[in-house]
Formats: structure tokens, sequence, C-alpha cells
DNA sequence: AGTGAATTGTTCGAAAACCAACATTGGATT
DNA sequence: AATCCAATGTTGGTTTTCGAACAATTCACT
């Protein structure tokens, strides 16, 4: 049942090369023979492990989706309770591994293979549960204070993946502050 | 009669895993399980292509000897001629690519492979032939200044593998200052 | 619109890698 | 000295990968 090292070390390198292959080209432009040539492997090969191109794609995507929803509960109740050092810490760590492929693939948006609109999507999904269990008294529309969450998530993770772990000075603190700000909008009081 | 892409990857996966192995454990220490553990290599492929462990060693010390070889006359003229700068800059890129193998195989010494004192054996061997060349009216022993000359190169090759090329500078006055005095020994006049 | 080159996707026999099992060796422990 | 355990090599059947060839499709250029 467990898949033969030999498919995962096949598709690993397929997977480095076509995330390296998209440092410097964009995926319109990647063929097939680049990733299989960049990663020592045969076009036959490539065919038996995926349909084309669009297919490694999506089957990325859709794997890092997978990872990050896994994720997503434990980490939005924190932005929520404030333990903001948690949070991006954590946040780190989870993207240490897969960093440059995340940072890449966050460039490539095709129709069916977006990443980072499938975190977008993740995240809004969440504010907009969480505010209605609230059930807030408000005259701001909650439509727009679940964007506004989302869009502080979003940025922070970006610049982390960016960034990396190292260079975290000052980020908890402004990120403490505007969750604050956003907070206040659904108070029921 | 070109090898098997299959061939050459696995080969190069075992050295990387081998070289990623001896940065924290000592040879001795290493096992043929480890070495494929770490490489997602079957222990049977493992001896479908070396002997045991030493012979692995053998084969990338015979290699990066070979390499060197090759560059060896080259190289060797340019420290006469005291063409430093082409001296340390072709030095750079001559390692670049196998920087992090030759450094870490300079720390093994087995008895039947030492890539260091491999090293050290051709440009001793090289210095004692441009000497008798010039077959210097001095007193002091040719051998003598052989072994300076070629302690001057490693110490310069090792630094330079230890600080990679960006770090260049001051180097190349001071080589240029140590080869005057060396050659200044054999002067025939 | 028409032509040639490049890319795609498929097929199949040969080569390589995998895995599990086995006997053998070498070192540490009691 | 006897025992245990880990590491070494070896073997044979199974799976995967390779390479080269092929037709079909797409694209660039005239």
């Amino acid at each position: 049942m467990t898949k033969d090292v030999r498919k995962i070390k096949t598709e690993r390198d397929l997977q480095v090369a076509f995330v390296q292959l998209l440092t410097t080209t964009g995926f319109r432009h990647i063929t097939v023979a680049d990733i299989c040539q960049a990663s020592l492997t045969s076009r036959s090969t490539f065919y038996a492990h995926y349909l084309d191109k669009y297919d490694l794609l999506e089957q990325m995507v859709a794997h890092y989706s997978a990872v990050f929803a896994n994720r997503v509960d434990l980490r939005f109740n924190q932005i929520i309770t404030g333990d903001i050092d948690t949070l991006v810490a954590g946040l780190s760590v989870d993207m240490a591994e897969n960093r440059v492929a995340v940072q890449t693939l966050f460039t490539v948006h095709e129709p069916e293979a977006d990443l980072q609109a499938n975190f977008r999507a993740m995240l809004l999904k969440k504010w907009q549960g969480f505010i209605a269990e609230q059930a807030p008294q408000t005259d701001t529309p909650t439509d727009l204070i679940a964007a506004m969450g989302t869009s502080v998530q979003m940025t922070l993770i970006e610049w982390i993946i960016q960034h990396g772990e190292p260079a975290l000075g000052g980020v908890t603190d402004a990120v403490d502050t505007i969750r604050k700000a956003v907070l206040l909008q659904i108070k029921t009081d």
C-alpha cells in the first residue's frame, strides 16, 4: 500500500525541478521536456505520474492547500485570542520546509490552480463563520470585516514567506495592533 | 557506452548523502545502511555500485584527485609567473561546484584514500620538477624549497575552500609576497 | 492557408532499482 | 567461552524507470 521509494523520489525530483524552473520562467513557457531534463527524468516517467504540466501544478497546489487547511483551525484561534507570538512562530515553522515551493507557487495564478487564492478563500470562510457566531450588532457589513481580517492574515503569511523567520522584529506588535482594530468592529455590546 | 541516467542519479544521491553524513559523523561510524537511508537508496543498489563504504570513499577521492590533476599544470605555471589574480579566480571557479565535497573529504584521512594528501603530493612533485629544471646554485636544500612552495599553495587552496570566493580581499597581495620569497631561494644568478 | 519545427502524449522491450530474505562477520556483554 | 545484536554482503523475483520510436497536435513563420 505504501508507495515505492522510486515513485517518491521521481515525484520529488519533478516537483523540485518544476519549482526551480518557475523562478526563472513563466508557467506557460515551461514544457514537460524542460521539467524532465532539469530533473534527469524521462518523459515517459513523467506521464506515468501526471497527465500534463497542469496536473502537476494542480496536485502541488492541492497538496499545499491541504497542508494549510490542517493548520488553519489551530492558527485561526490564535489571531482571535491574541496569542500573536505563538501564531507567528507557528506559521514560521509550518512554512519553513515548504518556503521556496509555496513562495514560488504564490506567483502562479491558473484558473484551476491558484494557491494564493485557495489560502485566501479558506481564511475568508473561517472569518465569516467566526463573525456569524458572534451575531454582532454593528452597522459595518460583516463581509467587509471578514475581508479585512483575511487580508491582515494573508499579508502576515506573505511577509513571513518573503522574509523568513529570522527578521521578526516589530512584526508582532504591528499585527497585534491591527488585529485589535479589526476585532473592535464586531464587538457585540 | 554512456552511462544510464539512473546510475548517474543513484551515484550522485549516494555521494551527496555520504558527504552530508561526514559533516556530522566520523567515517568509521558511518554505515552503509546510513548512507542508503539518507539517500533513499536500497542497500542492494549500493552494492551494485560500490564494494563497500571504503570503495565509495576511494572512488570519490580518486575522482577529485583526477579533476585536480587536470588543473595542476595550468595553475602551477600561474604561481610561478605571478599571475595571482588569475590563479585565485581560477581556483575559485574550479572549487565552486565541488566545494562542499572537497572541503568535507579534506577531513578524512584513510590509508587508501586521503584527498588532502593527494593534492599535496601532486603539488610537491610539480615543485620538485620545476626546481630541478632551474638547476639552482644555492645552499638551501631543494626539497625544502619544494616543500615550502607546496605548503603555500595548499594553504591558499584550503583558505579558498573554507571561505569561498567572495572574501578575497587582501589574499592576492599576501600570496604574491610569499611567492616571491620562495622563488628567491632558487634564483640561479 | 500552408509548411516545418516543436511539443505532446503513448507504447514497449531493456535496464536498473527495489525489497525481503538469507547466511556471514565482528564487536560488545555477561 | 557463549550469546546477542548490529552490520555486512548476496540473491532472486517484482516494480519502476529509461530510451527510442511513433502519430497527433500546436505554434511560428512565410
